[in-house]
DNA sequence: ATGCATAATTATGAATGCACAACCGACACG
DNA sequence: CGTGTCGGTTGTGCATTCATAATTATGCAT
């Protein structure tokens, strides 16, 4: 009843297919060879992975349940669309969700999380000149400040909704300086979370996505 | 087992097989036919339900994204458990999102909209005594106060977490005196509303869970 | 009896098969 | 020229079947 003791499983893991599969359909969807708005071809795909219809329906609900892709009966699955007012929407749950996780982090995380969290930080100082590895690195950032905050829920929910909001073209980095712009926010940030001002981390981390979707807009 | 002719809603209700069992499994585990921690018994239900696996299993794959249910590989699914500690962290994540949409409908709701909330709430003046309606009143109350708030994907994470949330045997309604109490705090809530006071609104709904997770405790 | 190896059973994960709705094009009609 | 419907085609949704991992039962040695 306690939790039954699957301990670690590395390499041993026999995941399923069709969790593999989900996890390919994203990536095919994040790189935009599937575009939002298109129509999925079930036996297409299911071909070429050489795989059946059956485990690929399955990833599909997957999909479908974290709103990447969305299932119109007898029609088939399309990936999703995001409008601006979803984006908008989108960004202003992330700005409550994550400016709580900030300001928790800032009032109880011990020495050891926040060196953590200043190594990452370091990390995406480093790569202002690399689009990519910015972004990756800042996703990072954010994902290991929820993690500390240790709401696993929460943790769920603002990675669904960081998934869905890779399906919108504009992302707000893509825009010229605002790489620069959201560096020097993450670095007040990272000061007001190291000096343990949790309601400053709160406003810091709230206004980081405004400035972000106004970027995106 | 052909669904017939169902004369008047038949063509405009072609609703897919796996959502309405996916439906159906929810009341069975709100229900507490299918307890937490259980294992769910694919062919037993499919013969139950007189289906084929295959609908069941894509119907599990949704609950299990809402959270439901919980996977494990190649031993199947079981209903999800809540701990003490996840129930903490919903109501929090309930207390955020909720309060943000009281403070959003407070400050931009039109007058229709308060009204409309007006009713359910005395709607829900009128069923202290009954525990099952009142529960559902209120749960009628909140997702409105969500829908009004207009944005849909907070209405999507609430609408799951409270999914969740049924997990919990404990409810904070079910302690005594704690149905009164939370009248009086809708109460104080919908006066702040209809008086545009977003921020007070905010501040009401965030007490209203956390006396409820105190209730809960 | 207890512990371990092994065979039988059972259930999951995936593949295949099939019925019917949705789509596409042709052709008749207003 | 647009509208409607009729037949063929395609693809979804679901059922059925199969392979293999997990679980239970069995036997044997200690």
């Amino acid at each position: 009843m306690t939790v039954a003791e699957t301990p670690a499983l590395g390499p041993l893991a026999p995941r399923p297919l069709y969790e593999q599969v989900a996890e390919r359909l994203r990536e095919q969807i994040f790189a935009r060879r599937l575009e939002p708005g298109n129509w999925i071809d079930e036996q297409r795909l299911a071909a070429e992975y050489g795989i059946s219809r059956t485990p690929l329906r399955e990833a599909l609900k997957v999909l479908a349940a974290e709103g990447l892709v969305t299932m119109k009966p007898r029609r088939g699955a399309f990936v999703a669309e995001m409008s601006r007012d979803d984006v908008a929407q989108v960004y202003h749950l992330l700005a409550l969700l994550e400016s709580d996780a900030a300001a928790c982090v800032a009032a109880r995380a011990d020495a050891e999380a926040r060196a953590e969290l200043r190594a990452l930080h370091d990390r995406l100082e480093k790569r202002v000149r690399q689009h990519d590895a910015f972004f990756a690195a800042n996703e990072d950032f954010h994902m290991a400040l929820l993690r500390i905050a240790g709401n696993r829920w929460a943790m769920q929910l603002v990675g669904d909704l960081r998934k869905v909001m890779k399906l919108n073209r504009h992302h707000s980095l893509f825009r010229q300086g605002r790489i620069a712009e959201s560096l020097a926010e993450h670095r007040a940030l990272m000061d007001a979370i190291e000096s343990r001002d949790a309601e400053h981390a709160r406003t810091l981390m709230r206004e980081h996505f405004e400035h972000g979707l106004q970027a995106a807009g």
